[in-house]
DNA sequence: GTGAAAGCGCTAACAG
DNA sequence: CTGTTAGCGCTTTCAC
């Protein structure tokens, strides 16, 4: 039976209540070196008994390991990071490590206080969203002593090693793909977010695509807070009757999209004919909308599966030959929004 | 400067550059005690200098403490969750404690194993979600000797505290307002979760307040894995199919909820006059969709809040008077799915 | 196969 | 206000 002693239990109980050494107990617990299989059942089911729980703080100050991998993200609220955090988990699952959570805001003060925080705990090895960080961040980052994998984006410079995708590519794309479908009055909506480094290249990409054409964006609106299903139909809605010429909107993510399709369709306007659509990230939630919206995928999964790989296949062995930048490509859909050409 | 080495920075390193005791450098480090503001600036300018960062598995070892409360949650896909998340996380900024997130994939086995690994860095407090766990997790949440919190749910026997909803309730409401909008013919869909115990709850409450009615659900259908928006609308179809009398529809979440409301549009059917529809959980994601589907908020942030309110209350005060059984009122919002009497 | 001793980096508890 | 001494519970290392 367990007790509901105050104090947990020791190694030093089991050893006492078994008879077998501290030493010994500790190996049949960690599997670790020869022990003879009467010992081993003994210690095993004392320890089952008295409820005993190791105690990972003193082994890991001991033994100097912790099987701990920090991941700091921005935000959970908006289903891209939780996605990020599932291919972390997929790959951690068959390892020792497991994932530990800090979350930013996007805010770059809150990050290096995080990642202070998380370090204090003496992790195997960091996987953080972003190449952007504070100075005393990157130094911490680079001081470290363990594998540090951005992720996210390729644009920029990493400490150690990188995966993600190339935003301000993504945007060149998406714009290129409006082009050649034949739209030219391009409006554009995202999140009032200066701090979303990953949305702002995108849209530096798009606009400088568009510019080489000779095309401008001719309407923009930023918004924060609030649903985001709701604000792209508010949005549209209020762009619309600003510049009735638009004929294409391009949207910093698939929900504020969705809302301006929703709108759009309520409105009887003909998509993707009158005017095209197009979002980014390939929100999975949003297949079952009367329409597809066309997106852009950005890798979520990959990303944290990869992520995870590196920093494992590094620990695993430190000088093995492994690729640093890994820069996936994020596949256009067109979905039923952005006419094929 | 920084410095790259390999070993990562000790408190004597720390003393060393300074000639300040350890302990010293440790009571300036922690806020600790009376220093004088000279050597404080002192060893802060040097400790900041160096880089250093203090090991917290040595000071948790050393002191006896933790500063976390595990937090066990069955998934972070369904957004629900990380609502929790940030009402916990709300709370505890202003602590000294930090969350720690262990997901369950709604697995008994899995969530004793995260228990198990949780419990051994010997958390502060722990936050589970629901009330039904292995014996083996409930004897270890008993014999931790920490708070514990189950959240979510209130209809059952807590290990200590617990705060949520009462599912059961959640559902003989929404039955009893379906039934009063005159709605008799009624339809019900959700996941195909068997260990999903709030959902069963939900489920089981609202059949047994229509019985009392004489009323009986006359179709059913459960799905598993894909879109759930997209799922919402195949198996509205499928179930309009097969049992056309139908006049309401009850859905075990908002998003497949959302789904059967669009295909309804999509066919021109009448809503709420032809059929009504209802979901559970208060999704503000779906604020935007062209009609309000009617659900009821299941309090997510308040409950992660309370939560973690009753975790820093008990620690700051292991003997003071605090509510251990919180139970929150869901409020049902008609939307513009359910008539209203 | 098993055990004894030494310490991981820090802090509690004293002593000055 | 500052320093000294003992551990925290485990693992490493070496001895048997």
């Amino acid at each position: 039976m367990t007790t509901d002693s105050k104090r947990p239990l020791t190694l030093r109980d089991v050893s006492e209540a078994t008879g077998v050494s501290e030493m010994t107990v500790s190996r049949v617990l960690r599997n670790r070196g020869d022990v003879s299989e009467k010992t081993r059942t003994k210690v095993l089911s004392a320890a089952k008994e008295l409820g005993y729980v190791p105690n990972k703080i003193a082994g890991a100050l001991a033994s100097n390991r912790v099987n701990l991998v920090a991941v700091i993200i921005p935000s959970l609220s908006n289903m891209v990071f939780p996605e990020v955090l599932t291919g972390v988990n997929k790959v951690l699952e068959n390892t020792e490590l497991q994932p530990v959570v800090g979350v930013t805001d996007y805010q770059p003060e809150k990050e290096e206080k995080v990642l202070y925080e998380m370090l204090s705990w003496r992790p195997s090895g960091v996987i953080i969203a972003g190449l952007e960080h504070t100075e005393a961040a990157r130094a911490m980052l680079n001081s470290a002593g363990i594998p540090v994998v951005e992720i996210m984006d390729t644009d920029g410079k990493p400490v150690d090693a990188m995966v993600g995708i190339s935003h301000r590519r993504a945007g060149r794309e998406m714009a290129k793909a409006i082009l050649k479908a034949g739209y030219r009055h391009i409006g554009f909506m995202g999140t009032k977010m200066p701090l979303d480094h990953r949305a702002r290249k995108r849209f530096e990409g798009f606009t400088e695509a568009l510019a080489k054409e000779g095309v401008e964006i001719e309407d923009r609106e930023f918004y924060s807070g609030g649903s985001a299903l709701a604000k792209g139909r508010e949005m549209t809605q209020a762009m619309l009757e600003r510049s009735p010429e638009l004929d294409f909107l391009y949207y910093s993510n698939d929900m504020i999209g969705a809302g301006g399709l929703l709108y759009l369709q309520d409105q009887g306007i003909s998509v993707p004919g009158q005017i095209g659509l197009a979002g980014f990230n390939g929100v999975e939630l949003l297949q079952g909308l009367p329409r597809k919206l066309a997106t852009m995928d950005a890798c979520r999964l990959d990303i944290g599966r990869k992520a995870a790989e590196i920093i494992a296949a590094q620990l695993e062995d430190p000088d093995a030959e492994i690729e640093k930048h890994v820069t996936l490509t994020p596949t256009i859909s067109f979905g039923d929004t952005l006419k094929r050409r």
